[in-house]
DNA sequence: TTGTATGCGTTATCAA
DNA sequence: TTGATAACGCATACAA
């Protein structure tokens, strides 16, 4: 365990030198094909030795040799949005079935700083979740890549979700309650996912002209939320009802309207998006609507192990659901 | 582009034969070592080949040659908190200036099923968050191995933070306040980050013979936390201060608060642990044990580095603070 | 039942 | 200024 010369680990030859059997008998055996090829005597020998000398594999070389590295990549645009874990849950588990890996790269820091460097992985294919294909470039070059949640585009494979109709089932549903002066809380992100949101709610007001729709672009964070929301809440013809382009940005409504003194359900309805677990955990329960957020994962994972099969027609956008909860109500009578 | 054939990668072998040069200069060329020794119009020649055929380096290739993959993983033991994040960040940003990537990797499910497959990876080294070196065991196996924010245990190099001092810092400001009936809400995780908080307020208590200590396991859910501590507030010798295990339990902490009436801050005080974003978007503002996260992931990735040069003692535990908000008052006289 | 030989695609040394 | 050539460690076809 001298630390003086350079560390150099155990190879399968160096096994097979002291085990006294050849370099192939060694890989035999420890690949578990030694069944009825080599015998059982040799089998323990070259077993134990392997184990005595704390013998690894050399990933590298075994990929090389393989043509496949085994593992995927999911680049996420930030750590600190838990729907990405269950994306990841979706995709590791149709993964695994394949014998693939996947493990997570965020691309941007949650301080906004610039992307961390690109890991020069061997990679069997990238997925890259709410953002663009030129996002990825870096790491995705060379391997086959699947977008989600982001704009379908020529000769990239994307699996979406049916964000435009959450959004359309959002204010059908507050239309219905009979609310006309609704605002839309919007992420001051540009992603195709947003954009969507965006377009779906201008077009879904566009038809009503008896509806006063209000944008208001916010920042991802609540409290940043609230901030924008207390003079939109304490104005005279204020909304009565809010889509989120996100849970986290409702609960940031919620605050503003407990300054205000207005109790959501009644005062203020208001809906979500993501359907997280918070949403059922606040008072009142968030209305929100639920994304397929783990079928998203799978349905990429799959896609991406179909592209060698020489799948290239996008899926269907995976359709959303509102979840009703105590947040909204019908529109109070001014 | 037919994809009746085996898909084929480029080679530089097939770069070289293409462009009429040996499969070195390619090497040297496209490895930007060809200054001063491969000829301006052989550069030109091989750039422009290598882009045409669409040439991608293969890694595995490259780790072989180079003995090493210069990527990192961090194994977490969840991707549904944020506290990750930041960890992540720190440790990114060092391995960046060794030229090292870092991926993630979730142990558990969310929904708490098994562990998903360990990617068979080739890696530089591996550091563990928040968990022991066993659980890593399959895919740290042969490469250097640092924990963070575990036991340290013997040859396992670890980075910790000062846990039992925060808790000390925060029973204690609650004890010059006044308070004599604590309650510690608990995280019923067997980490040893949570048993050290544990055992720090087990040993702050004891000593104080005054005071009437509560302890409330619970699980990690703020809505869990509410239904536990509902019961906990009601009671007519209801402890006046609350330190929880963490931020997001600490929320539902003040979610059992609000729906007894009771006000925080005045009522009853309330402490978490991490210093999370939302810690101070909560109202109000939630006192909390400020965890350096990033720094621990500094410091994780500069030990791993390290490793090669035989670093072998585990540096002092990371300091805490207190960071004090509106959640924590005077004891209310009873 | 085991060993020999080959090649995966790269980098790097050395010779030309 | 460039080209042969030799590893890196492994899996496997084939020979023995």
């Amino acid at each position: 365990m001298s630390d003086t010369e350079p560390f150099r680990a155990v190879t399968a030859t160096d096994v097979a030198r002291v085990a006294g059997v050849s370099q192939s008998t060694v890989s035999l055996v420890l690949n578990g094909k030694g069944r009825g090829r080599i015998s059982d005597k040799t089998v323990r020998r070259v077993t134990e030795t392997a184990q005595r000398m704390g013998y690894r594999i050399n990933q590298s070389a075994r990929h090389l040799r393989l043509g496949t590295s085994g593992t995927v990549l999911l680049a996420v645009p930030t750590l600190t949005n838990n729907a990405f874990a269950a994306v990841h849950a979706g995709a590791a588990r149709r993964g695994a079935e394949h014998g693939l890996g996947l493990v997570v790269f965020p691309l941007s820091a949650e301080d906004g700083t610039s992307p961390f460097s690109a890991p020069q992985q061997a990679l069997d294919g990238v997925i890259a979740c709410s953002m663009p294909a030129k996002t990825v470039a870096d790491v995705s070059a060379g391997v086959p890549l699947v977008v989600l949640d982001d704009a379908p585009a020529p000769g990239i494979p994307a699996v979406t979700m049916d964000v435009s109709g959450g959004m359309a089932l959002a204010l059908n549903r507050l239309l219905a309650l009979g609310h006309r002066r609704i605002a839309h809380v919007r992420a001051d992100r540009p992603a195709w996912t947003f954009e969507q949101r965006a377009q779906a709610f201008d077009l879904g007001v566009h038809t009503r002209p008896d509806v006063i729709a209000q944008r208001v672009p916010c920042p991802f964070a609540p409290s940043m939320v609230k901030e924008r929301m207390m003079p939109v809440l304490s104005a005279p013809d204020r909304p009565t009802a809010v889509v989120c382009d996100d849970d986290n940005m409702a609960t940031g409504v919620y605050s503003a309207a407990m300054s205000l003194g207005l109790t959501i359900g009644a005062d203020l309805s208001v809906i979500g998006f993501n359907d997280a677990p918070t949403a059922s955990q606040v008072t009142p329960g968030l209305t929100s609507v639920r994304l397929p957020l783990e079928d998203l994962g799978d349905q990429g994972m799959r896609m991406l192990v179909g592209l060698r099969g020489g799948v290239t027609a996008d899926p269907e956008p995976l359709p959303v659901a509102l979840v009703e909860r105590g947040s909204i109500g019908p529109a109070p009578q001014v």
